[in-house]
RNA sequence: GGGCCGUUAACUCAGCUGGUAGAGUAUCUGCCUUUUAAGCAGAGAGUCACUGGUUCGAAUCCAGUACGGCCCA
């Protein structure tokens, strides 16, 4: 009849003869505390005679996270941020009131204990509990002790369960911020100023995908929110800085996988007076670096595949890998594009026939050639109909100065020398507006202001994004991208 | 959007060809002052995701729906 579980019942039963007897079941007033990280690494090498010398009375705050009763006695763990540390509670030395008090206290209760140090037979350090006191009640069981929490349904929706209960999952996280404070780091300290440019635009963008479209009241006006920081940031470099970054989020309307959630994390950066093969050292120095830090050295597993980031990194333009890894014929590369078409086809991603041949070469790539890409490459030179906001090549006017990079066989990152010239620009816009798909809800439309700001002049420069989410999975070793974000998008339950 | 798989106690999972629900953990009671997946004895706990169908009888078979996972687009 109740929807809640017998436990959870019993638990706010408990909870209510504690506050009835006038326990505060969440006090606030804790003060300084020590962290059984720091504790342990200090004592751990000490043995019970040297502990007996520690005159200190330890104060500690924690989760209680397994506990063993033994009628006038009991050994618990509780755990802090830094880690676990055994807790051991004797009625006599606590007293046979407050003993009474904690036979209240369940497993998930955050306590406060003071205490000496001492080693238990078994050589465990462990504070011999001489007070202690609820800090905060848990009114709902914790999983599983041994299996934790495995369904992923549930690790998704209740992240704090899985944060607290599966070993691994907060380091993952730690790594994530660790990352992004790396790069920050690394473009501060090269001059780069870190900006913010609107997430809600007027016009879409900087890429190719479905925007998410909202609606100002107020200004009577619909906005999307952005799928690229791209052409503002640009605008920037027309301004007067010469480097700059954001480090945000980009949202794409389109379909979920472990490697898509609408919400992502882009690191776009732009240099004036770089080019695309500048971006590259760059790169090469960044994710080296990050590889040192997170993993120790360059050369890590992922998803036992093993990945060597050592620079410089393999470059092979376009053509090149669909010849060498696609095994395509270069003379059917340039050759009637049905052909290509067939093969398309034929590999079960069929495509229309209104699209230029640079879809073709890129679709095949997708197929043939990306998946076998496990160690990092830069794929360089890829058509113009492919990219709308990149430099033409000097010496091959069908190609841009661009590269992907990929790494386990995903991309990993885009970058290009950029165009700054805004009569080529203007002409890109109005071919992608006129061949644009029927299908498409919200047609492209002409930025004009950025045209304007390019003909007031941007130095030549390069510019570069970084899909965030997938470079931590790599570092993290993560099947999924919902792994390496907190709370990942699901369909709405009802309750 | 398509294919395959999953959904059983708070958690992790059994439950075969249809016969009316099980274990471990957690919880409760008793014993237990060096345990650590503590132990021993006992107890309670379920809309078998949901809706419909087949059947004397459905957790089990069929269909649909919801949510999730993996793969593909």
């Amino acid at each position: 009849m109740s929807e809640e579980s017998q436990v959870i019942l019993q638990r706010k039963q408990k909870a209510e003869e504690l506050e009835r007897e006038g326990i505060a079941l969440y006090p606030n007033d804790i003060g300084n505390l020590e962290k059984a990280g720091a504790i342990k690494r200090v004592y751990d090498g000490y043995d019970q005679a040297a502990l007996e010398k520690v005159p200190h009375v330890f104060h500690l705050a924690g989760r209680i996270m397994s506990l063993r009763r033994f009628g006038k006695a009991a050994f618990l763990h509780i755990e802090d941020s830094t880690g676990r540390i055994q807790l051991h509670v004797r009625r006599d030395q606590i007293g046979p009131e407050a003993y009474r008090l904690f036979k209240k206290y369940d497993i998930g209760d955050i306590i406060e204990a003071r205490g000496t140090l001492f080693k238990t037979k078994t050589g465990e350090l462990t504070l011999s509990v001489n007070t202690m006191r609820l800090v905060t009640k848990s009114m709902r069981p914790l999983p599983e002790k041994y299996h934790g929490i495995k369904d992923k349904e549930l690790r998704y929706r209740q992240r704090y369960m899985d944060l607290l209960m599966n070993p691994g999952v907060r380091d993952v996280f730690r790594t994530r911020s660790k990352i992004i404070q790396m790069m920050r780091q690394y473009f501060t300290s090269n001059g780069f100023l870190e900006v913010e440019t609107p997430m809600m635009q007027p016009i879409v963008g900087g890429a190719t995908a479905k925007p998410f479209a909202t609606y100002h009241n107020a200004l009577d006006m619909n906005l999307f929110l952005r799928i690229a920081p791209e052409l503002y940031l640009k605008r920037l470099l027309v301004g007067g800085f010469d480097r700059v970054f954001e480090l945000n989020r980009n949202f794409r309307n389109e379909g979920i996988s472990t490697q898509h959630n609408p919400e992502f994390t882009m690191l776009e950066f732009y240099e004036a007076y770089a080019n695309y093969e500048d971006l590259m050292v760059r790169t090469e120095e960044l994710f080296a670096q990050i590889a040192r830090d997170v993993k120790g050295g360059h050369v890590f597993t992922y998803q036992g595949q093993e990945v060597d980031l050592t620079p410089p990194w393999r470059r092979m333009t376009l053509e090149e890998a669909l010849v060498e890894v696609g095994g395509i014929g270069r003379e059917e590369l340039h050759g009637d594009p049905a052909s290509l078409m067939q093969r398309l086809e034929d590999l079960g991603a069929p495509v229309k026939g209104n699209e230029p041949v640079g879809k073709y070469w890129t679709k095949l790539f997708d197929l043939l050639v990306e998946p076998r890409l496990i160690q990092p490459t830069f794929i360089t030179h890829y058509p113009v109909d492919v990219s709308p906001l990149a430099r033409k090549n000097m010496k091959d006017p069908g190609v841009t100065d661009r590269f992907e990079l990929f790494i386990t066989g995903r991309e990993i990152a885009n970058a290009f020398s950029e165009l700054n010239d805004p009569r080529d620009q203007k002409r890109r816009f109005e071919e992608q507006i006129a061949k644009r798909g029927d299908d498409e809800e919200i047609p492209p439309e002409m930025d004009r202001d950025y045209v304007r700001a390019l003909e007031v002049g941007m130095p030549p420069a390069a510019g570069e994004g970084i899909g965030i989410d997938r470079v931590v999975m790599l570092f993290t070793d993560s099947p999924s991208i919902r792994d390496v974000i907190l709370f990942p998008l699901l369909r709405a339950r009802g309750e």
